[in-house]
DNA sequence: ATGACCGGCCCGGCCGGA
């Protein structure tokens, strides 16, 4: 069996503790982290290595950064989504090789700030992603596409009242292209054994937004054709959100069957 | 009910987040 998780931590300083002790309890074989809001040289790999995990960070100060813990030795593929460039540049992406597959991980433009430019950002990732994703079907690898997607797929996945129907997030643009993901026929993992209910991982930190079970769908696990086969399950971590200094997303893991021989 | 928070930056409020 192979569990994958993604956290999106709003900075790996601040919640390096909540990361470690994850990683005692659940032991994932590949934990994938977003808004670790620190440059490369400030991530705590030395904690990780310590906890079992071997590191890959791609860092930047203030904003963003993605980052990449796994049990068994792997090999990075790709330190930027090919085809999505930003001047100044922009830590969003990073993908792995291991147990025989590869791992994306990505932290989407949220696309509701820098007006107009802000949001055809956010739509230009998801179209290098889909282009991306296209590469590793014809190239008939079995893969994952994990992280913060900032986009609720559908009105389940958003609590009522929760955001404007104006907002990046739910926009019907922002739902296309999910939606582009999918048809490309990739599986999403939560929904493909939880059909309907709510599954949210974010509550925001504002408005007593956890209390009232205010909260979003906007992390996911995208997985190819075979690996869809393998799944067994697929749930948010949801008691990370009523611990003391949480991060305003829960880690959302997947477990795997083993491949066939 | 985005009124209500949080983190980085580097100490004063502002930007970005979703």
């Amino acid at each position: 069996m192979m569990k994958l998780v993604t956290w999106n931590v709003n900075s790996i300083r601040q919640r390096c503790d909540h990361v470690l002790d994850y990683l005692a309890r659940e032991q994932p074989d590949v934990l994938a982290l977003q808004e670790i809001k620190c440059a490369t040289d400030l991530f705590p790999a030395d904690a990780f290595r310590k906890a079992g995990y071997e590191c890959t960070a791609v860092g930047q100060k203030s904003y963003n950064g993605v980052a990449m813990l796994a049990r068994q030795p792997f090999t990075v593929t790709h330190t930027a989504l090919p085809g999505w460039e930003t001047t100044p540049p922009q830590a969003r992406y990073v993908e792995i090789r291991t147990g025989g597959l590869v791992v994306g991980n990505l932290y989407l433009p949220n696309g509701n700030s820098g007006g107009s430019a802000g949001y055809d950002s956010k739509l230009a990732f998801m179209e290098a992603l889909a282009l991306h994703a296209r590469g590793l079907l014809q190239a008939g690898q079995d893969f994952v596409l994990m992280g913060d997607y900032n986009v609720c797929p559908t009105d389940e996945d958003c609590a009522p009242g929760a955001l404007p129907p104006t907002d990046a997030l739910v926009r019907p643009e922002s739902r296309a292209a999910f939606r582009r993901l999918l048809w490309l026929g990739l599986t999403d993992a939560l929904r493909a054994l939880h059909p309907a209910g709510r599954f949210y991982t974010f509550w925001d930190y504002q408005a007593a937004a956890w209390q009232r079970d205010s909260g979003l769908r906007i992390d996911h696990a995208l997985l190819s054709p075979r690996v869809a086969e393998r799944l067994l399950t697929a749930l948010p971590a949801r008691d990370e959100r009523g611990k003391p200094q949480p991060s305003d997303h829960v880690p959302l893991a997947i477990t795997l069957a083993d491949a066939m021989a």
